[in-house]
DNA sequence: GGTCGCTATTGACCACAAGTCAATAGCCAA
DNA sequence: TTGGCTATTGACTTGTGGTCAATAGCGACC
C-alpha cells in the first residue's frame, strides 16, 4: 500500500508539522544556542538552523525577526542561567566573606558545566553590536549588585551604592580580572580550583582597600 | 597619502589614476581602520570603503583578499601600534617599578588617544573569529612580556618565566583587571588618572604576591 | 463525522554585499 | 613614440539575510 510505503520514507516531503508557539520558539532557542556555541555567528546561516529544526526559513523568521535576535535571545538566556544559578544561593546564615567566596564558587561551578556558552557570552560573538554588549555589560551589573548584596554589613556593601568613579572602576577592573582568569583557568585544565576561588576573593577585597581606604582587616 | 586621496577624490569619472603599490595598500588600511573604528564590522561595506578611497571593489580584493583580512590588519596595526609605545620605553635607570608605573602611564596614554580603536581592539569586532582573537591574544603576550622585563631585578621577573598555571592565571587575570579599568575610566570623564595608574599598580603586586609567596615588601 | 476558522507553516521571491576575473589603461623605460 | 608591466576596472556570480501572500494542520463546534 502507497501509504504504508511513505510512512517508511524519513520525513514525507509536503508534510507539515504544527508545534506550540512556546515549543517551537524553544526549541528554535536552543538549536541557536547550540550552532553559534561551536561556530562564528556568520559561518551560521538560518538555512543551517532551520534545516536543523525540519522547518523553513520563513517560519524561523516568524519567531525570530532577525538572526541577530535569535543570537542574542541565546546569548540572554545563557546570562541569566549564569546570574540565577551564581549569586544569592548562599546560606544567609553564613559570614558575609563565606557567601561570597560559595558565590565565586557556583560560578566557577558554572564556567565548568557551560564552558562553550561561557565563552561565547564573554568574548560576545559579535563585538561591537550594541545590543549585544548590552547584554553582557547588563548581565555585569546584575551579577556584581547581587554579589555585592551577599556583603551586607561589610565595607564592600558601601560600594553598591558609590557613585565615586574611580570605585566603579575599580569594581568593574575587578570583574575583568574575573573573567579573565576563569577563562584562562578554564583553558589550562582547571587546577587548583580553591587556589582560584582564592585568589579572587583576595583581589576583591585589596581592590576595595585601594579605593575606599579603610584596612583589610576588621569588619569582614 | 592624504595628498593621494585628495587627489583621487577629484579624480574625473573615467580616469584611472595609478598608485604605488604600498601607497595604496596604506591608504586602503587606514580607511579600513577609520571605518571599523565608527561602524560595526558588518555595517562596513566593501563598496563604501572602495568609494572612500574611489576605487573599484576589485582593486580592494587586489589588496586584502578578504573582507576579514583589511579588519584584522587594521586590528594588528592598532595592536602593533599599542605595544610599541607603551612599553619599553621608560629610562632603564629608573627603578623597576617606577619603569612599571610609566609603562601603565604611557598605555593610559594611548587609552585616551586612541580611544576608538583601542575599544575596537578589545572588544574585537568579530569576536568568536579565532584569527581576531589570535590578534588580541597575541598582543596581550607581547605587553606582558615586555612589561615583566621592565621588572628586571624584582619579584615579578620571575613571573615571565613561569611555567605554574596559576601564575599565568594570575597575570591574565591582571591584565583583564587593566582592560576593564581602562576601558570604564575612558567612559567615566578619565577622572584621576594617577589614581588609577597606582591602582593598577596595586593590584599587580598583590596578585603576584597572592600567588608567589614573599610578602609585599623588599626587593621592590 | 463533517466543516470551519485560526494560525503555524511554507516556498518562491527580492535585495544586497562578498568575492571573481578577463579586459583595459596609466605610467615608466628605452 | 612606443612597448610592456601591472594597477585598475566593472560586469559578473554566488550566497545569505530577509519578505510575504498562499497553504494546510489542528482543535472546536455542530
Amino acid at each position: 500500500m502507497a501509504k504504508a510505503v511513505a510512512r517508511v520514507a524519513k520525513r514525507r516531503p509536503g508534510r507539515r508539522i504544527r508545534l506550540d508557539n512556546d515549543a517551537r520558539r524553544a526549541q528554535l532557542l536552543e538549536l541557536g544556542q547550540k550552532a553559534f556555541a561551536e561556530r562564528t555567528y556568520d559561518e551560521v546561516s538560518i538555512d543551517d538552523i532551520a534545516r536543523a529544526a525540519g522547518i523553513s526559513k520563513g517560519l524561523l523568521y516568524h519567531y525570530f525577526p532577525t538572526k541577530r535576535d535569535l543570537y542574542v535571545a541565546g546569548l540572554q538566556a545563557t546570562a541569566d542561567d549564569l546570574v540565577a544559578r551564581t549569586v544569592g544561593a548562599a546560606d544567609p546564615k553564613l559570614p558575609p566573606l563565606e557567601r561570597i567566596r560559595a558565590g565565586l564558587d557556583a560560578y566557577l561551578d558554572f564556567v565548568v558545566a557551560h564552558a562553550r556558552p561561557f565563552s561565547a557570552l564573554l568574548r560576545g560573538g559579535i563585538g561591537s553590536d550594541p545590543e549585544v554588549a548590552a547584554v553582557v555589560e547588563g548581565t555585569r551589573t546584575r551579577y556584581m549588585e547581587r554579589l555585592l548584596f551577599d556583603a551586607e554589613g561589610t565595607p564592600l556593601a558601601t560600594i553598591a551604592a558609590s557613585e565615586v568613579p574611580m570605585v566603579r572602576i575599580a569594581v568593574r577592573g575587578w570583574l575583568g580580572f574575573v573573567e579573565a582568569a576563569s577563562l584562562e583557568w578554564l583553558l589550562r585544565g582547571q587546577a587548583d580550583r580553591k587556589q582560584l576561588r582564592d585568589l579572587l576573593v583576595d583581589t576583591l577585597l585589596v581592590t576595595v582597600r585601594a579605593v575606599v581606604g579603610p584596612p583589610l582587616t576588621g569588619g569582614w
